[in-house]
DNA sequence: CTGAAAGCGCTTACAG
DNA sequence: CTGAAAGCGCTTACAG
């Protein structure tokens, strides 16, 4: 059995004041004769006390523990979000326990209900595709939550929420301005609002014609779903990608068919991976603001947890679109150029 | 004020039994009639009641969280690891709470302590260069602890780590096996003991001359160092990047020099980004089993904990080297036979 | 089998 | 200013 630590009972005997006031010197709370506060500190630090969290969270009914859900970790724009959570929660003072749902909605519900059995104060989540049981979960739990991203609109909670839209559309008019019509999005989780937002912004896009191609974990059909829609005369000249293992798995694909870029087709990806600038050529991106989306979300995490009535915000943050050598003008747009002069 | 929670009282209270039947029936300890069993548990469900887990971790001395501190958690090795850390405490029926240390000591030390006062059954810690107080404070406190990589040998604590000095002479003997010799090795910690294990295993080899670099944080030094190292008569021939990070800005500095891998330079890249089959050419890298690392990790601690007076285990764990295209024979070697024919 | 009671280690009104 | 006491929500010997 390990010994167990000191009290603030040691500590108070040792300084032979009462608890309470052990409690006030240690805490910084309440008025204490310069006297006894000495005695106090000097107790503390003689028997080498340290307060037990677990049992100020219990009387207090406060944990100052934020519990974190989402979806995976190891991928470009979970791992840098996942670190800016945990760097903000030092700021913000409060300890962080995450927990994963690899994008499960089951896992999800019981992964967040046990962070409420733990009492957090309160939940940032990044949803499954199907959040629904979990949001209700949350909401019926009173306990502050905020949703980051893949969720459009739920007056039950703060949100921060990139602007998919927007983002989307800046992708097809730099596409568009450099000559692309036939555009294939590959995206690997069709499901979520995200995807479903960036998927009907593009199709309802002017001047274009756009085609949509859902992968698989193994992304084993890539290679014949691919070398299907570049050939021909209908071949697509750009190719959009939703996420940075999507956009590895496809430039990979793309390289085993011996198809170039920009040359053969034009490249735009979703997500900075941290080698988006290394490969052969750049890649143009779409970058997600990881650092302002936990920014905001600690921010208004913290301000309902001071005031739970007062009303929700809804955060829209705006993506950047990097140019970089990925995309150029189409073969057949240069070619017609060409023959031109 | 959030409304509180329905509480083992109320389900006692509805169910018309005392609070330690109702707490036997809910933890499937002791022996209760079916009667009030069944009266119990709808009264749990009817009223919605979720176990207060901090008050029963204050009574246990027993919260079933770990404490988990790593330098950061961005880069490929980092969110591997963390991945599985968290993928295993579902397994193992434990919460983390992650701490990041930045790789500063003193805040390694801090929230370490935090980690403690939280009462945290075990800790698995990723250490800074400095750990030594970090260590110190977590041995003092006889909380269980397993030390991830980074440390050679510690009597008070398991450890799980990486044989670097074999993985070294893995990389040596394939570069010497290719006809290289001068070879240089780019460092980003030269502190952490990893490194300079790795960098002694370099220096020991026989039929090599080896080169150490450090870089900085900005790697602003690179194209100015690597040109210089690149050139001349006594130009290294194979480079070795010690994680992925180094390895990303040294491909970046190799291009913007116009040097070409494997004809001018080759490459060895330790930790196995995920971008590392993807480059032209596809990398040659020490691969870390982080999985296993994360699986080793939690059953040393779990066992730690259920015995705490069991004999420390070190445990190491090989490292496999990924031959891919970034390594080949040095021009020189290339040439010289070419000339013999 | 069941209930009354002590106690985990704190904080916080409440008297004095 | 200070101390005695209640209580946060559980678990766990201990009687019966």
């Amino acid at each position: 059995m390990r010994k167990s630590l000191p009290t603030l009972r040691d500590v108070a005997l040792r300084a032979g004041v009462s608890i309470g006031t052990a409690s006030h010197v240690l805490n910084g709370k309440g008025i204490v004769s310069d006297a006894r506060r000495d005695l106090v500190l000097r107790a503390a630090t003689d028997i080498g006390y340290r307060a037990n969290r677990v049992a100020r969270s219990l009387r207090q009914r406060r944990t100052h523990v934020v519990g974190f859900c989402a979806p995976m970790i190891s991928s470009a724009y979970f791992s840098a979000f996942t670190e800016a959570v945990h760097e903000h929660s030092a700021v913000f003072e409060h300890h962080v326990m995450q927990v994963l749902s690899g994008g499960d909605p089951v896992q999800e519900f019981e992964r967040v209900e046990s962070l409420l059995s733990r009492q957090v104060d309160g939940i940032i989540l990044m949803p499954s595709a199907q959040p629904a049981a979990t949001l209700d979960l949350i909401a019926q739990s009173h306990v502050p939550a905020v949703i980051v991203d893949r969720i459009l609109a739920d007056e039950r909670f703060d949100i921060v929420l990139l602007d998919h839209e927007a983002a989307m559309r800046d992708v097809i008019a730099h596409l568009v301005g450099l000559g692309h019509e036939r555009i294939l999005f590959i995206v690997r989780h069709p499901d979520l609002v995200t995807t479903r937002v960036r998927i009907a912004t593009l199709l309802a896009a002017d001047g274009i014609k756009p085609e949509i191609l859902a992968t698989t974990n193994e992304h084993n059909d890539l290679p014949a779903a691919l070398s299907e829609r570049l050939s021909g005369r209908d071949a697509v000249t750009a190719i959009i990608t939703s996420n940075s293992i999507n956009t590895l798995w496809t430039l990979r694909t793309l390289r085993g068919l011996g198809i170039g870029i920009p040359d053969d087709v034009s490249i735009v990806a979703f997500d900075e991976p941290a080698w988006g600038e290394l490969v052969e050529p750049p890649l143009t991106v779409v970058r997600q603001p990881t650092g302002a989306i936990a920014g905001s979300a600690w921010r208004l995490l913290m301000e309902r947890i001071a005031a739970a009535a007062s009303p929700r915000s809804h955060i829209m943050l705006r993506n950047e679109l990097i140019v970089r050598g990925s995309t150029s003008e189409p073969r057949r747009s240069r070619q017609a150029r060409r023959s031109v002069r």
